[in-house]
DNA sequence: CTCCTTCTGTACCGATCGGTGCTGAAGATG
DNA sequence: CATCTTCAGCACCGATCGGTACAGAAGGAG
């Protein structure tokens, strides 16, 4: 047993599965987990169906690691953000990464996390709350990042953490939605900066 | 022809359209256009596919006829909001109708507009676009009426009727994507609270 | 080479999708 | 009563849904 590297056997495959999920991830960020069916997916990763669930399992373990990629990739600037040095920072990095996210040329307008999953029917409920607990995770880690805000002197002792990363999440899924429906980034920004004016000022630890 | 009033021959229908459009609105609003299958609405509204068909067209035409219903009916608070006689008081009366119309008990939780369909794949794009419609309607006659607010010295001149009528927008609709997520209505009512901290002082006219 | 494992492509599964033809039943009219 | 018109219900349509059985192709190991 020493060998510490992986010697796959057999017939290795025939494609990169790293830009199948790609792929994948971007037709359930356009269409929805009900929306894309399996022959949308499996045409735009060029690999048949029997590829795809030798690979990924099932169209829903295949949902699941495409929204691991899109946070890890497009939504990782939620991650970024929470590593901004002051409360205010953090809310302004938040909210302009999203509009920038959710309007990226030659990606999917909108939000992965808001329109791959509102409303469903049938088998798409897993989805749905799969979205549901991914954007409350987001908000909790907000939350706890304007916590230690408020210890560090850097937001008001009287402030409400809680509601502070409600508010910025709602708003940044409000953008996403707009996004979605086709608004311009510039107009989004503008947006973003006017939900900022009110955001407490520093107490100056 | 001096009949003014119909007079309508044959087999009278064995059901109440309207009850069973109030129906599959709420069916429509729970799990969007393409989660919402004809034996879901139909098993709801009560009727065969056959009665539906003939009474409302087909999925497409009942999905456009429970919009104009939820418009006229959960929705009605957007048109009670511009009939306010300031802005300050459309703003407030949009973010709070919008909060209590998302988080109803007894009602679907979030916004029919949103939800309804954000993201489509094959026949469901025209639902799509109906609602990004829908939206940005919803959005224009905020603006006009926002503009109003500016000739009539109740938001500064330099106010842009444009990004606030945008903002309120952006942030009702953050706000059915936390309803849907099954945020209570209490908490989104401080969130709607705290977006309206911004809100431009009258001028005084 | 032969064996063994894994991947690929075809062809197909039962279930469900939106939508319809047809047969009667039900009420209005005479 | 008979007649006319509309509605209701059943069975069914072709298409598509997610998922899979099977056979052959393609590589590594001996």
């Amino acid at each position: 047993m020493e060998m510490g590297q992986r010697a796959p056997v057999g017939r290795p495959r025939g494609f990169d599965a790293d830009m199948a999920l790609e792929r994948a991830m971007r037709v359930f960020w356009e269409q929805g987990y009900e929306g894309a069916s399996l022959t949308d997916l499996t045409h735009a990763m060029g690999i048949t169906r029997t590829s795809m669930y030798a690979a990924f399992g099932n169209k829903e373990e295949l949902f699941h690691k495409a929204l691991e990629r899109y946070t890890e990739g497009p939504a990782s600037y939620g991650a970024r953000a929470l590593r901004e040095p002051t409360a205010r920072q953090v809310a302004t990095a938040y909210l302009h990464g999203s509009v920038l996210a959710t309007t990226r040329p030659g990606a999917p307008a909108g939000c992965f996390g808001v329109q791959g999953s509102l409303a469903a029917g049938g088998t798409g409920g897993h989805a749905r709350d799969t979205l549901t607990t991914w954007r409350n995770a987001h908000t909790a880690l907000l939350r706890d990042r304007l916590r230690r805000a408020v210890d560090e002197g850097d937001l008001p002792p009287d402030a409400d953490p809680d509601l502070l990363a409600r508010y910025l999440t709602t708003v940044a899924n409000g953008i996403a939605v707009q996004a979605a429906g086709g608004l311009a980034r510039e107009e989004l920004r503008k947006v973003a900066d006017m939900a900022l004016l009110n955001w407490p000022p520093a107490t100056g630890a």
